[in-house]
DNA sequence: TATAAGTAAATTGTCGACAATTTGAGGTTT
DNA sequence: AAACCTCAAATTGTCGACAATTTACTTATA
């Protein structure tokens, strides 16, 4: 489930991994205070490492303080969930666009048989998609990219902050349909070093998915 | 020259604040160390308020920390500019986009009447640009999005580093000449509602800002 | 001499205690 | 009853000290 492995060394970032972890799952509720006391003795850590785990959290956007007062789980919204699919419109198709200028051929090449191997799932009646290979397709492409800022803003920021949107607005395993073609065309023009189509099927790709989603949040 | 005007409550905002200027502004030079005691002395405050402010540029990317070793200001090269760069034309670009979708006309009105008042600087032969009114014109555009992870992305973010690096590279100033024409093409778009063509408007004036610092630091 | 092992100094990571600020309850005044 | 103080409890912000780790120097050995 996890690509780039990020390793803990510190107690920070092993708090800070935790509590990731249970605020995107949902453990945490959207909107749950964060009392820096009651984690660090839930955790068996002093405050000051949980303090830095919330704050690195902020850094994520995951989390909201407000100095002297303390820090709440941010409260989603539609609209946030709305808001972050259009960056990552605008970021993840200006990283296909420089996949197709950058990635190896090898990748390519790696990232067509993995589209293959899940096409046999399809025909196998298993339903394309699931989150994990999805989420393996658009991370290749990322680091395809080689642009080693906006992979670390996708990685870091982007991806826990949308998934924890899906998983609080009861929306994981998205539509399963079509976005297998799609993933199939993006893959092509980027084999194609056409920059300009990659990019442009990937914004589209990323639209369907916030409409899809913006049609499900309008029955609520 | 700021804009969203940070205040700040707590100590560690006033640290951060000023340990951001001081390496943004060169004072603090790129690869420089970070000696958590070392600016406990200097500023007068405890080690923890340091390594929160610390913590902070990290997460800007304007410091790299390495467990158990410490902080170091992130080194730049050419590649990183041109990378951010990169970034900047998708975020911007799509700021543009919702900023015609979005922004309210009294806000465009202001906008065209800046530019106006920039004009006659022009005329007078003062040359077009100033920084800060270059920065004034992309902050408005950003904050018109409406897209506040957008704007909260490129105001915290983005425009530090991307100062910093045009400071340590010395290429503050950019090009003079037809950066004006661009922007009121740009707020022609936003007037007319076309995010269509503002989007493609602003990645090219952005293009143009990109490809000019690349011809810049080939003669380096 | 070069390499390796060992040790001391320095730096970061973690902790518990104290200071400053906010919050809420209770009482007082209009 | 509503608005406004007062004060205590709780929470966050800041601090200095100790623990763990890295770094650099010294010494030993081939």
């Amino acid at each position: 489930m996890s690509f780039f492995q990020e390793q803990a060394v510190t107690s920070s970032d092993k708090t800070f991994f935790r509590l990731r972890e249970e605020i995107v799952e949902g453990e945490i509720p959207a909107g749950a205070k964060l009392s820096e006391v009651e984690l660090s003795t839930k955790y068996e850590v002093s405050r000051a490492v949980v303090r830095e785990a919330i704050n690195r959290l902020e850094a994520c956007n995951i989390v909201e303080r407000k100095a002297n007062v303390g820090a709440r789980v941010v409260t989603l919204t539609a609209e946030g969930l709305l808001e972050l699919y259009q960056i990552r419109e605008a970021l993840e198709g200006m990283a296909a666009r420089l996949a197709a200028q950058n990635m190896p051929e090898i990748e390519i090449e790696k990232l067509s048989n993995l589209l293959d191997d899940q096409f046999e799932l399809v025909k196998q009646g298993q339903s394309y998609y699931q989150e994990a290979g999805d989420l393996d397709f658009h991370y290749r492409i990322i680091v395809g990219s080689q642009n080693q800022q906006l992979i670390t803003m996708l990685s870091n920021g982007i991806y826990h902050l949308a998934r924890m949107y899906r998983v609080q607005l009861g929306m994981t395993g998205p539509r399963v349909t079509t976005a297998y073609d799609e993933h199939k065309h993006i893959v092509k023009a980027i084999a194609n070093r056409d920059g300009e189509l990659a990019e442009i099927l990937m914004r589209r790709h990323i639209q369907y998915s916030k409409n899809n989603i913006a049609v499900k949040l309008s029955k609520m």
